[in-house]
DNA sequence: TTCTCTTATGACACCGATGACATGACACCG
DNA sequence: CGGTGTCATGTCATCGGTGTCATAAGAGAA
């Protein structure tokens, strides 16, 4: 491989004014700069960033942890990888800064994230963030120097920056939604109380019916999430056919996530119930593979990832250049409900058609 | 940050015995070692790779571009990222290598490629995997210094190393397996013929049509594919209904992939057909959320990305160790047929049965 | 006892860039 | 015409490790 010194030599030139021309970090003459590109053409010349790098002290590296690109590849474990919208939200924010991200991935196995940090202050990152799977708390190892770190996804208990989804804010968003449109009576399979997801949706759930001024009716909230093993399908089709036997049946579902309203689209009709005509169903998440391929499409609650990973990649730009390190906590981000056809806006009127439809 | 020179200052040692302790290339003395074991912890030292990778001129990279991390946030694009599991092979595939994985992402721009080439030379990458997102033909810049490089999901006219799905083979067992559940009029909606997914499945479906003795039935088979765009949903509608009224119309449909398969089940749901007792449906891909959430679960054909991933990071590993940079050409994986709920199994007595209850 | 041989360690140069500093050639100013 | 800037370029040291070679101290062998 061919080095500045070989290129300074065919050009006829110092290496140091090979340097200049690459960095243009000083002026060089035109003729000079000719005979210098000429030279690096004619060499396939690539600068070596790791000698650059130890003279100039600067990696230019930011380092990017998640489990998201290989999750587990176990049936039953969750399968969905809009996470990955976070990427791309660091990408994108960071692609004008003259980092280059470096990605590196856990494999689902949380343990690997430590050998990867070490990897990652190996090469000398000036930033790392970590990016979970779904929004959770972690405990990574500290890191010891000062290189700057931002939790995306995920929280610890160190106040380490962290950017989260406000899953409280869009749940009580997208239940004032179906109070406006009529619904007063709104089932909710809420998602497995251990995971932030459901604790901090059911309490936006349970807002929105607050400021609606609606009665909470435990009859109405069902757990349906087995953690991913067997009979999720068979303890959603049980919890919806009680919920539709009350006297006072709910005119809509709201599912934990899409994954799960797509499971109940198809015991709803299993059933013969049609959706949205005779019962409306909302989602969470806005997992578009599912919400704008399902029919009818899905009413859901965006889940604001790109923008996530924007505001963790500026977080942490902030603290890389602004010394900022003292940062500290979290950024909660809301997404917007997407209203799609899932739902029926139920005029008062007709409130009481749908019940004579359904209790016949 | 500490330096080895710290650390063998501390420790009382030279910095060359420092460097033995850490790389164990050479025989050290217990009370030495531990006297620098304990400089490294009380320091926090971390060696830096650039300067390893100076003196040794081995980078232990391996460089992975793909634009499967941050795809187009257009919602008409294809929002699938299966091929995340190519990575995942590679990365596992990789891990006891003593190589470190970088991951880069195009963002979805293909032009972006040739900069992130550049950007793994200049850390003298080992070793260059490009992951496509579905598979296709593909024009990248030519690799100048003898870096091995692979393409996974892709192919190029100058014969670089290649990993491909055998997409024909895959629909013809599909297909194969479904003539053997007595399935003979097998309706397919069609991918784009302008895609390899889309051309190479339809070869499979003929062969397979061929091999079991049945007439190629035009009637049976529409595209219904319009690369994302509004519409489909229809033309769906449309398709199924022709085949649906035709006289001997089809008891199974095949689906040019599992999200096509997804509005399937809906189209047919609405139509009053139920799935599988009065018409069968099946994918392709094994896309797993889809796939396997579906009421009933899908009978799909796996794409075997981690399969594909493991075969590239081989191929790659011997390229770079066993100098055998002259590798050329595609090597083609095929993946299992997933057999679900779908798919009625019709023995021949019951065929008749159902033609009945079609047709009344 | 002297001569290998192995083990344990250090001295020193070098990998390929770039920062700091120096120098020579002009141009412009008063 | 000397002084002062700016431009264009070179010299040299240095970043932090490791390869090479040298050396010293014992352990066995002859």
């Amino acid at each position: 491989m061919a080095t500045i010194y070989d290129v300074a030599r065919i050009a006829g030139v110092s290496p140091k004014t090979v340097s200049r021309v690459l960095n243009g970090d000083a002026p060089v003459g035109q003729a000079t700069r000719e005979a210098v590109q000429a030279a690096i053409a004619q060499l396939d010349y690539v600068p070596s960033n790791a000698a650059r790098m130890m003279r100039s002290q600067r990696s230019g590296l930011i380092g990017l942890i998640t489990g998201a690109i290989s999750m587990s590849p176990e049936p039953n474990q969750p399968a969905g990888l809009p996470e990955l919208f976070i990427v791309q939200g660091i990408q994108k924010s960071l692609a004008n800064s003259g980092m280059t991200l470096m990605i590196a991935d856990t494999g689902g196995v949380v343990e690997k994230a430590a050998p990867l940090i070490d990897t990652f202050l190996r090469h000398r990152v000036e930033g790392l963030i970590y990016v979970a799977e779904y929004h959770q708390k972690v405990a990574l190892p500290v890191i010891s120097d000062g290189t700057p770190m931002i939790l995306a996804n995920c929280f610890d208990d160190r106040g380490t920056p962290a950017i989260l989804p406000d899953d409280k804010r869009g749940q009580l968003d997208l239940v004032a939604r179906l109070i406006t449109a009529g619904h007063r009576r709104i089932g909710y399979l809420t998602l497995r109380p251990e995971i932030a997801a459901g604790r901090l949706r059911l309490e936006g759930y349970r807002a929105a019916l607050q400021a609606g001024g609606i009665a909470y009716d435990a009859a109405l909230v069902e757990n349906c999430d087995l953690e991913g093993r067997d009979g999720e399908t068979q303890l959603l089709w049980e919890a919806i056919d009680r919920m539709l036997r009350l006297a006072n049946s709910p005119t809509v579902f709201c599912c934990g996530n899409d994954k799960m309203a797509l499971r109940v689209y198809g015991i709803l009709r299993s059933m013969g119930r049609k959706v949205p005509t005779e019962v409306s169903v909302a989602g969470y998440d806005n997992y578009r593979v599912i919400a704008e391929t399902l029919y009818p499409p899905l009413t859901t609650v965006d889940l604001p990832y790109t923008a996530m990973g924007v505001r963790a990649a500026q977080r942490l730009m902030a603290m890389i250049s602004e010394e900022t390190r003292e940062d500290k906590g979290p950024t909660l981000v809301a997404g917007p409900v997407y209203w799609r056809d899932s739902v029926t806006e139920l005029r008062p009127a007709n409130v009481s058609l749908l019940k004579s439809v359904r209790e016949e």
